[in-house]
RNA sequence: UGGGGAGUCGCCAAGUGGUAAGGCAUCGGUCUUUGGAGCCGACAUUCGGUGGUUCGAAUCCACCCUCCCCAGCCA
């Protein structure tokens, strides 16, 4: 009996500290959460946390919480938590009843303050924040301390009292908690805890006008929801002696940890919401949910499934250092799960009349083609042809160079599950372009195969003429021309003029008829292609998600 | 020239002192009623560098180099 090897799961770090956390009893459960501030929307990114947040909460049987960090009045919107909440179910996890806000703990992340306050850990500051900034040094210089650090606890408590009352204006005062103004980490010179903002929150309302910094925030509504592990990304390990101050200053009811992990960065695009937010408002692209951005919101309308998007997560490893990934990965993920699970479909993007002369002029018939031959159980449909069909212009050359299989003058190609077709000319307009092709089928060839075993080199898509369907088909290029367009400075000047290119009078078979926004279907030799939103009774539009891998035009 | 991180194949990423996993990309071949998919194969004598410890080092030590983050009353 051979020794079956314990297939070690190969652990990310932080998966490693979980599980040595749970061995050892450190916790008996583990509860992440996925912070988002709704102030934008979600991208691949941020899908990336979410995976590995929830994920961690499935694998070890623990919960994670869905808690928006809406402690900035001046950039959040309800409108972005409730796409946030439709993008993260989507994505396909499910927090049940554990949605939260940081908001929701105002009146205890207030209570905590005066309990700081007290314990001579916080004062309020009456200097302006760019006395504050001055006093607190540089990376090389020690901070100064400033001249209300020593206020009295009745005084602070007193000016903080009012603070919340609604005593002062914006920026008359600040609470900071008292540290260390000489430390070498800048995070930890007396940082501001709370200020004044004199604005509606969207959760809220003006109950409120002093709110807590994230680095207040934080780590206190982590404790307050018992969090375990609490994940986020690098440019925070810097706050992290800050988050254990306050867990260790404030009687906080559980003693979370902050963990740290590279965030995802893609070639070929921009990430940061800010340059979203750009693209967005200035109209360089439809929308939030345009396809050539890579939020969720543009990816699920691109044509992405939640399944793809969760393995990309997985092929992307969680680790330290800094990564940008291929967006080829990406690619390579959503047409691995369409290959398996998208229907086929005849279309013409570019298309060319070909007139098949010994067909009958009135005659049709039609043919059962298989919806995917990567799953039988997907069936069959029944596809129509007639004497004049339409094939890809590509797919005809008057003079094929050395490696082209396809149609060219003499030449017997095959109809995906139809005849073969011969070409016997090529008719030309005025300006030498051709527009038509002349050909011959051979009746014996029915459903695409020859009694005398003769295998032509081409098998090519095609659409009966008087069948077709007129869809919109939009066809997406990355939107950048470089693999990192903010390398340059100006990354608005790297777009790619290209990126959208509209087939207004793409030819589909009649099998498309009435399908249903985000259906995804393969277009035969050309890629995968989703139903558009944008799509009407009277006409379909699609949205190319990825292209099939073309190895003639790869080599030409 | 303060502090915090990171450097293993073009891009990711395992490896935790015993002689460099895997994925993507790429390149061959095979198969094919999608030039798709699939299948088979190639792809780091070497782990930022230099010394050292050791029978043995990507893994330990020392020094050096490079890159990223931090001076919001943003998160």
């Amino acid at each position: 009996m051979s020794t079956t090897e314990a297939p070690t799961r190969q652990l990310d770090f932080i998966r490693e500290i979980v599980e040595e956390d749970l061995r050892t009893g450190r916790h008996s459960t583990v509860i992440t959460r996925f912070p988002p501030e709704p102030n934008g929307y979600l991208h691949i990114g941020h899908a990336k946390s979410i995976c590995l947040n929830f994920g961690i909460a499935q694998e070890y049987g623990g919960q994670c919480n869905l808690r928006f960090d809406d402690t900035n009045p001046t950039k959040e919107e309800a409108e972005y938590a409730e796409a946030i909440k439709r993008d993260v179910a989507w994505v396909g996890f499910d927090w049940g009843k554990n949605l939260y806000h940081a908001s929701d703990y105002f009146e205890q992340l207030y209570r905590w303050a005066e309990d700081l306050i007290r314990a001579g850990k916080a004062y309020v500051d009456s200097l302006s924040a760019e006395e504050i900034r001055e006093l607190r040094g540089t990376l090389t210089e020690p901070g100064k301390e400033s001249p209300y650090r020593y206020r009295s606890v009745e005084e602070n408590l007193d000016l903080f009292r009012r603070m919340r009352g609604g005593e002062f204006g914006d920026g008359a005062h600040v609470l900071r908690a008292k540290i260390d103004m000489a430390s070498p980490n800048v995070n930890m010179r007396d940082p501001v805890l709370y200020r004044i903002r004199h604005e509606t929150h969207h959760r809220t309302g003006d109950a409120w006008c002093i709110y807590p910094m994230y680095d207040y925030a934080h780590p206190l509504s982590d404790a307050i929801e018992r969090v375990t592990h609490s994940l986020c990304t690098l440019e925070f390990e810097d706050h992290r002696p800050l988050y254990d101050w306050l867990i260790e200053h404030v009687p906080v009811p559980a003693r979370p940890h902050q963990y740290e992990f590279a965030r995802l960065n893609l070639n070929y695009t921009v990430m940061s919401k800010r340059k979203l937010l750009r693209l967005v408002e200035e109209g360089h692209v439809r929308g939030w949910d345009d396809p050539r951005i890579p939020t969720i919101a543009g990816l699920r309308r691109r044509g992405y499934t939640p399944a793809a998007i969760r393995s990309f997560c997985d092929r992307v490893g969680v680790a330290k250092r800094e990564n940008v990934i291929d967006v080829a990965l990406l690619e390579f993920s959503i047409r691995e799960d369409l290959n398996l699970h998208a229907n086929r479909v005849m279309g013409v993007l570019r298309p060319l009349r070909v007139v098949i002369e010994n067909y009958p002029e009135e005659k049709s018939e039609s043919f059962d083609v298989p919806n995917n031959p990567e799953d039988p159980d997907a069936g069959t449909r029944q596809v129509p042809f007639s004497r004049v069909i339409y094939i890809e212009s590509d797919d005809f050359m008057e003079e094929p160079p050395k490696k082209f299989f396809r149609l060219a003058p003499g030449r017997e190609v095959r109809l995906r599950s139809a005849y073969f077709i011969t070409c016997t000319s090529a008719v030309k307009n005025d300006a030498g372009e051709i527009v038509e092709l002349r050909a011959t089928y051979d009746p014996s060839t029915r459903g695409g195969d020859a009694a005398d075993g003769r295998k032509p080199k081409a098998t090519l898509h095609w659409v009966s003429a008087r069948h077709a369907l007129d869809c919109e088909v939009r066809l997406y290029d990355r939107l950048f021309r470089s693999e990192n367009p903010e390398e340059s400075g100006d990354f608005l000047a790297d777009l790619n003029p290209d990126s959208l290119e509209v087939v207004p009078q793409a030819k589909l078979e009649p099998s498309v008829r009435g399908a249903a926004p985000f259906t995804r279907f393969q277009f035969e030799r050309l890629g995968y292609f989703c139903v558009d939103p944008d799509s009407s009774a009277a006409r379909i539009v699609f949205n190319r998600t990825a292209t099939l891998k073309d190895t003639f035009t790869r080599r030409a």
